[in-house]
DNA sequence: TGTTAGCACTCAATCAAAACGAGTGCTAAC
DNA sequence: GTTAGCACTCGTTTTGATTGAGTGCTAACA
């Protein structure tokens, strides 16, 4: 059977209506409503081929139909249009993200929460990883006797600590200059490419603080495990509530479980693995492999940060989630922070970063 | 009216009853699985003093008896015991938060999640704050030719990094230099107690870098803002949708949304304000003014985190939760975390956190 | 004087039957 | 190919009766 103009526009009807109602919606309807220019009888007989056609279906017989995912799918691929950001739309973006901002976790903060106050919806927002990334300097800063901080900047701008202690700890001066041999050792290597034996280098100068020496190399490798470890930001969780397809409480509670897992967000986000830069993802219900979240859809991209890093935003709603308006949303929230945070990182090859 | 020895059972039961059922309990019941020794009729005689002496209160005529604000009140302050923790609550504990952790958010996740899990209840864990500790020691590292991070150790060795702009900046070893300088003039000020005119110590002696220097001092001392923007870790909100009395997604919802309000949450802690230092406070149903929680109470206290800091925990459930185990596996916590960060800071003066 | 059995009364909760109405599929006419 | 008409389906809403847990009151009892 083909999908022709016709059925598409029923098709098209059905989805929008069902979107803005969570409503079944019926050929009397879609008559009334959508100005199409055929009678309910006809419509009727259209919908019993979308039907066949797998793109809408009935919850009973005498209740109209509702888009099925296959449906959604359709119409998100080949139906539904980007369109432009309303004044009101942009005017909230533009007061709701502050453009001076220098540190990361609130520009992450603040877009979670202002994409989940415009959408209505759930947003998780992921810090960019910096897996890969090289160390671009590393210094040792006292503490106290016993212990010093390891501050490790990444070629990205991003500074981390490390809490190194040591019994045996050399004086200001002393922690200066060992800092300038572990420095010489570290920097331009990427945590994943720095092995055990590179701290051989440094302990022959410096045999006498082997301790405080194999503990900075220890930390800094551990710092692997902490990158995995990625800060998430999310917002509006609480909206999904006012959806009448979360109002079963179980439904709901089974869905905040869902969102207090870090890992849950984390597959939810996904990326990585194919994900073309910039491009913007859509996983409808089912799509996702998560139980919990089958009634859910999610839009999701990229986001560039500096050169080597990318961070992860996904948009969650129900699975009759308003698509058009979500992409546009956050196709518009991607362009906006790209410019942010190239002025965050310096404009140029360097910049700043707090981290 | 006199509270008598028999009214106090009854009300005790009324409310362990309550508490374990959330239904409206009776003179029946009461008779039944309490023993007692008297008849649903007197009981029934007992109840109605009850009532007027404003303990207990009937939803409808033909209802049970639940507990008042009040009677829960009388009842956490003068009839419940503070119990052991069973062997279960104390195996989980032990295997819940790891002894050996080093940086406070993790031990602070932990803790969150542990109670959440253990009274099924929502937890927050407010990060300990750190107004009014000194300044132990500062240095600058330099990040990239116009940019540099000036880290910051506190008192209580909590590490803090500003990302610092200059078009002008010295290499390395004037790097080095400037912090020793920079070092003498602030180590053993409290942020709050930095005024503007210190920096011109050092502009006397480093009038070239004077923008960098400038830059410096504005950001530590806005760090005292950055302070009040304090750290909460929440846990098991979704475990409040489990109790029949926020089964109704529309109250469901006011609470979610007071739980993504931080300005909530720290009004929720208290704290600061008139609390003895280690002293669990019980806040009852609608004796906290936030009209969202009124029909939630809260078991909170200080954790003590080195010398001159406090951290807050706050354990959130309906009214009728089980204060007794709250309150116990509360104290047993605040313990633990005590011993843990004890160690975490090296056991004596100084220690190290990774913040 | 305190306790208890008995009883009439109240009222939310439960359940079944009836009425409703939105929507469909089919048929026949246009 | 389109549409009006109509019988049919089935979830939802309404209504009314029933149930039962619980109370307050009264009168009898120890």
């Amino acid at each position: 059977m083909k999908l022709n103009e016709r059925k598409i526009k029923i098709l098209e009807a059905i989805i929008t209506d069902y979107i803005a109602t969570a409503e079944p919606v019926g050929s009397r309807t879609i008559a009334r409503k959508y100005d199409l220019g055929i009678s309910p009888a006809t419509i009727r007989n259209e919908m019993s081929d979308l039907e066949e056609m797998g793109y809408i279906e009935q919850p009973h017989t005498s209740a109209g139909r509702i888009p099925s995912q296959s449906g959604y799918r359709m119409y998100v691929d080949n139906m539904m249009h980007k369109r432009m950001l309303t004044d009101d739309e942009t005017e909230f973006l533009k007061n709701a993200i502050s453009f001076n901002v220098n540190r990361v976790e609130y520009l992450m903060q603040q877009t979670a929460k202002a994409l989940a106050m415009l959408t209505n919806y759930t947003t998780v927002v992921a810090e960019p990883k910096s897996s890969g990334v090289k160390i671009k300097h590393i210094q040792l800063v006292p503490v106290d006797k016993n212990t010093a901080a390891a501050v490790v900047v990444m070629e990205n701008n991003a500074i981390k600590n490390h809490i190194i202690k040591a019994k045996k700890m050399p004086d200001a001066d002393g922690l200066y200059r060992l800092s300038g041999k572990i420095n010489s050792v570290l920097e331009n290597y990427a945590v994943e490419e720095i092995s055990p034996d590179k701290a051989q280098e440094v302990l022959k100068e410096f045999a006498e603080y082997s301790e405080l020496i194999l503990n900075v190399f220890k930390a800094v490798i551990s710092a692997v495990r902490q990158e995995e470890d990625i800060h998430l930001y999310t917002s509006g969780v609480k909206n999904l509530l006012g959806f009448p397809e979360f109002s079963d409480v179980n439904k709901a509670k089974s869905i905040f479980q869902a969102f207090e897992e870090k890992d849950m967000l984390i597959t939810l986000l996904g990326g990585g693995e194919n994900t073309a830069a910039d491009k913007i993802e859509i996983v409808i219900g089912g799509e996702n492999k998560m139980e919990e979240l089958k009634d859910c859809s999610i839009v999701r991209a990229n986001y560039r940060y500096g050169r080597n890093s990318v961070g992860r935003i996904g948009i969650i709603g129900p699975t009759r989630m308003n698509y058009s308006q979500t992409v546009s949303v956050l196709d518009e929230i991607i362009r906006k922070l790209d410019t942010i945070i190239d002025a965050m990182l310096g404009g140029g090859e360097d910049g700043d970063y707090d981290g």
